[in-house]
RNA sequence: UGAGGAGUCGGCUAAUUGGCAAGCCACCUGACUCUGGAUCAGGCGAUUGAAGGUUCGAGUCCUUCCUCCUCAGCCA
């Protein structure tokens, strides 16, 4: 893996943040930082920035970095859910070691911080209803106007806030808000919940607790109980920070972590939403979370997508405050950048072409050499066996080729990779016309694909031995959308009319080499001159299935689709 | 129209904090090649959202304006 982005890592704006705390001597200089999911649904490769971030921080700067499951709604979380983050984070590449907690572990902590708030006249509990609250809220442009139960005795807050506690008030009946200001023109001033009722079974603490606190109110008291120093986020949170510190400062806590934000990634030609990705999974868009189209991790990795890829990108990509929308073509390639140095070649035929070597002994079979990959001499080599009849690739045949189509036609020389310079002496046709099967002549001088008269040949083409060759089916991906912005939906349109009708093409009868016969799921290889593609974990000996990964660049097809082939 | 943010090559990100706007992706040439891959060499490409101002000198400081993003959950 190329590692000259690495010289400008340790650049952006938080990191030069982080590294002027240090000399200035904040945080006794610890860095600690937190990955904080919500367990309620699967990482995407948009977690996988964040985590990145946390993670490398921390190491980049001697600190630690805590795994945090953001669990306050029991309504929306999930066990499942846990236990998939943990994986990916250790799949990608990350450990946080001791420090897994839960903001569910601090919940009698942070109900006496409820408390205190009650008792220093900072926290009411409100007997408003949803919808009255909305309405004494104000808008964006009109502040906001007080709750009747605003000026409640600290007494009776106290009392009230005991029986909520205690089940003794339905949902939606009370909540405790802070005390903040109801002009402020952040809407998040405006005396925010802190507090709500809600009698659902949470999957760590049971039924312990039927109130749990709020989002900001449990932020900013789980970082500064971890001693967080700096709380990453993502943009929308911007506005939350004046909340964040006012929770810290009003409870005058002992340490108070920085929140920083930063861009939330977006992708060209996908969508990144937890919403979307749901619904295109519920409402069978895709085959589920690790379909090999979506950006979840699951799904980077079905389709073959590596950790060390995913972490070059986050790398590549940068980090900033502004909007952006990455190019596809970023992850692709770092994706053809790792699996280029590791990944072992083998052959494979996708679109079946049978060509007869008519001077090759019938029945003999050769053991050829093949270099597992160039890139990387320590992989070795391999035996394919060649014989007389064979499968190439449709796409390496033209009857009448253009002037730049290098690959096989009638009357045209090219070298089987690793095998003879054949020649085509003919075609055969079915009824409607369509070529069915080549006929060749080989240059048994050419063993191994050699030409000890140093004569050139334009292309080496791939092939299988169709005697030898094992069946395979083998999904070719695509983009799932085929609208550069999806999530947009500034026409109005919904995303879902955006999806890439071709985003899968299912290959059901290919053949690949026989040296991929028992290949593990999960392998990752170079198919010659078409991509890179893994073995899907549904694979089996008697039925082997190949997930695309990306394609290989192909100047040829770029050429092709420009017209600028003659 | 309230508040908070953000505008730098086609995309993503830098700029020693006032000193020749740099890198990566993409794209284009060429070399090399038993993958039309990889690699190598080179190239294209930004009057830094706009207009003023300060200054010997402004992406950076000041003023005004424009555009875009976020916020009115008892979600996170």
């Amino acid at each position: 893996m190329t590692t000259n982005v690495a010289a400008t890592a340790g650049s952006d704006f938080i990191r030069e943040i982080i590294t002027n705390d240090l000399k200035a001597g904040k945080n006794g200089g610890r860095v600690v930082t937190r990955f904080p999911p919500e367990p309620n649904g699967y990482l995407h490769i948009g977690h996988a920035k964040s985590i990145c971030l946390n993670f490398g921080v921390a190491r980049e700067f001697g600190g630690v970095c805590h795994l945090r499951f953001d669990d306050t709604n029991p309504a929306k979380e999930d066990v499942e859910y846990v236990d998939a983050i943990m994986e990916f984070v250790h799949w990608l590449g990350f450990d946080w070691g001791d420090k897994l907690f839960y903001a569910s572990d601090y919940f009698a902590k942070l109900h006496d911080f409820a408390v205190e708030l009650i008792k220093r006249g900072k926290a009411y509990v409100c007997s408003l209803t949803p919808d009255e609250m909305r309405a004494y809220r104000g808008t964006l442009t009109e502040p906001g106007k007080d709750s009747p139960y605003r000026s409640r005795s600290v007494e009776e807050n106290l009392q009230l806030f005991a029986e909520m506690r205690a089940g003794k008030h339905e949902e939606g009946t009370h909540v405790l808000r802070a005390k903040i200001d109801m002009a402020s023109p952040n809407l998040n001033l405006r005396d925010p919940a802190i507090y709500r009722i809600k009698k659902a079974e949470h999957h760590r603490t049971g039924d312990t607790w039927c109130i749990y606190p709020m989002y900001d109110f449990a932020h900013a008291l789980s970082d500064m109980i971890e001693g967080i120093t700096h709380s990453l986020c993502t943009l929308e949170f911007e506005d939350h920070r004046p909340l964040y510190d006012w929770c810290l400062e009003t409870l005058e806590t002992p340490c108070h972590p920085q929140q920083i934000e930063f861009a939330r990634l977006n992708l060209s030609y996908t969508v990144m939403s937890k919403r979307k990705l749901l619904e295109l999974v519920e409402g069978g868009y895709v085959s589920g979370w690790d379909d090999p189209r979506m950006p979840t991790l699951a799904g980077l990795r079905r389709r073959g997508v590596t950790p060390e890829a995913i972490r070059d990108f986050c790398q590549r990509i940068g980090m900033a405050k502004r909007d952006s929308l990455v190019d596809m073509g970023m992850l692709e390639y770092s994706v053809r950048d790792d699996l280029n140095h590791r990944a072992a070649r083998v052959m494979a035929v996708l679109r079946p072409l049978k060509l007869v070597i008519e001077n090759y002994p019938e029945g003999q079979v050769e053991e050829m050499d093949a270099v597992n990959n160039p890139e990387d001499p320590s992989m070795g080599s391999r035996k394919v066996p060649f014989a007389r009849e064979l499968y190439i690739e449709q796409d390496d045949f033209r009857e009448d080729p253009p002037k730049k189509f290098f690959r096989l036609s009638p009357g045209r020389e090219v070298r089987l990779r690793y095998g003879y310079l054949v020649t085509c002496t003919g075609v055969v046709k079915n009824e409607k016309g369509e070529v069915v099967e080549l006929r060749c002549t080989y240059d048994p001088a050419t063993r191994g694909g050699n030409t000890p008269d140093g004569r050139k040949v334009k292309a080496t083409i791939h092939w299988v031995s169709a005697a030898h060759a094992r069946p395979a089916e083998v999904r070719l991906y695509d983009r799932l959308f085929n609208h550069e912005n999806p999530g947009l939906e500034k026409d109005g349109k919904d995303y879902k009319t955006h999806l890439n009708p071709s985003s899968l093409e299912t290959l059901p009868q290919c053949w690949v080499e026989p040296s991929l016969a028992g290949a593990a799921a999960g392998s990752r290889l170079q198919f010659e001159r078409l991509g890179y593609f893994c073995v899907d974990p549904l694979s089996t000996a008697d039925k082997l299935v190949f997930n695309r990964t990306v394609t290989l660049k192909d100047t040829w097809t770029k050429l092709e689709q420009r017209g600028e082939v003659d």
